[in-house]
DNA sequence: TGTACATCAGTGAACGCGCGTTCACTGATGTAC
DNA sequence: TGTACATCAGTGAACGCGCGTTCACTGATGTAC
């Protein structure tokens, strides 16, 4: 199975039958053309192009393109998990920092670096998430973070689970209304980074 | 120009030559493809089966896709715009209701009752904006509620302008993130009515 | 250490689809006289 | 009130594209003996 270190692209000068490890090279090149055409660009056909490989090739890795979004989405949502969990980490060793606000900040960053793999995991490219046991355990993993940042901040005697869910709700669409409108244009000439500061500031929101 | 009266379907009993009004035609039936299948539904060809009329006719009315997409942008702004207005004023007449509360509520519902026009609207189906002039106009004239909004709330001797514009962000933000999350089954199983109105509550987010 | 063979991971041709768009055209309409 | 004619709003055939997907196949690999 395993044939020995390769680079992900074949190697033009010594062209094998056999690619190595096609599927890891397929989810790479996909994560390429989420980043130049978002969803919309992901192709089986342009992948195995782009690998030197024939279409048909794709096929033995993924059942359909459907299945190779849903693998994209997956390790969209595990990298999106990390960075969370990075940002709430930072936090936990300082006593000023707030987690909330780290990781609302660590969020829009994501989908400003990434806006094509953002699209990928929450718009309606994978159309019927539930179709995707592994995607739908990756988000279950990847909101993780979220949940540690909202115990960790009601704590004991803190308020009820209800209003901590709610905090992180509204946290949570904040941020995330935040980085559509970013992306998709609506807040031409403006600073993402700074906006994101701005919006995440201790004022309340009335 | 105008033949009379004619119902936006061409009438399959007197077929004509001529549809009588084309263009609202292909605007209704691209609002229906909008529903059904969101902005990559909408196509030409489909619309022009739809109303029983060749293709190539609706090159008559529309320079390509995008200049039809770019149009049902505009009407959706439109209807937006009207949607948030008349949300504001309901609350002019009455001192104990809160504009932002209200348009927030109606923005929710807006999204959540056309998924397919809030993408359009406000996703990357209409990649450059600034191509579309009436398009740019729709959307200023439809955040000019926003706008109202924002001024009566801080009326004179109110915080600082840059305060208030910050204030009509956060609050967009809230309100855009969890329509797209509503709309992208990211709540599943929650009422969207519901989730609106406690994410609206005063309580502050932080 | 060799070898037969099952299995795995590729290939290339092909099908069918639906789309956007162009072309030369024709039927319908409105208007100047 | 009629009529010639310009203009407008349609038609139908066609092109080319890129895609997903299937099919029968073949080269490469690993393993039992």
């Amino acid at each position: 199975m395993i044939v020995g270190t390769m680079t992900s692209r074949q190697d033009p000068g010594k062209t094998r039958y056999h690619h190595g490890d096609l599927r890891a090279a397929l989810l790479a090149v996909g994560d390429e053309l989420l980043d130049e055409g978002g969803p919309v660009a992901v192709t089986l056909r342009e992948a195995a192009r782009r690998l030197g490989v024939s279409a048909t090739a794709t096929y033995r890795h993924f059942r359909d393109r459907d299945a190779y979004l849903g693998a994209l989405a997956v390790l969209g949502f595990e990298a999106f998990g990390q960075a969370m969990n990075e940002a709430f980490q930072a936090t936990q060793a300082r006593a000023d920092a707030s987690p909330l606000q780290a990781m609302g900040l660590a969020y829009v960053r994501f989908a400003v670096a990434r806006p094509g793999r953002f699209r990928l995991m929450f718009g309606p490219a994978v159309a019927d998430r539930s179709a995707h046991p592994a995607l739908q355990q990756a988000i279950e993993q990847a909101s993780l973070a979220f949940r540690c940042a909202a115990s960790a901040k009601t704590g004991p005697g803190g308020p009820t689970d209800q209003q901590a869910v709610l905090t992180m709700l509204k946290a949570w669409a904040l941020v995330h209304g935040l980085s559509q409108l970013v992306i998709d244009g609506m807040l031409p000439g403006q600073e993402p980074e700074m906006l994101a500061r701005a919006v995440l500031q201790a004022a309340p929101s009335r």
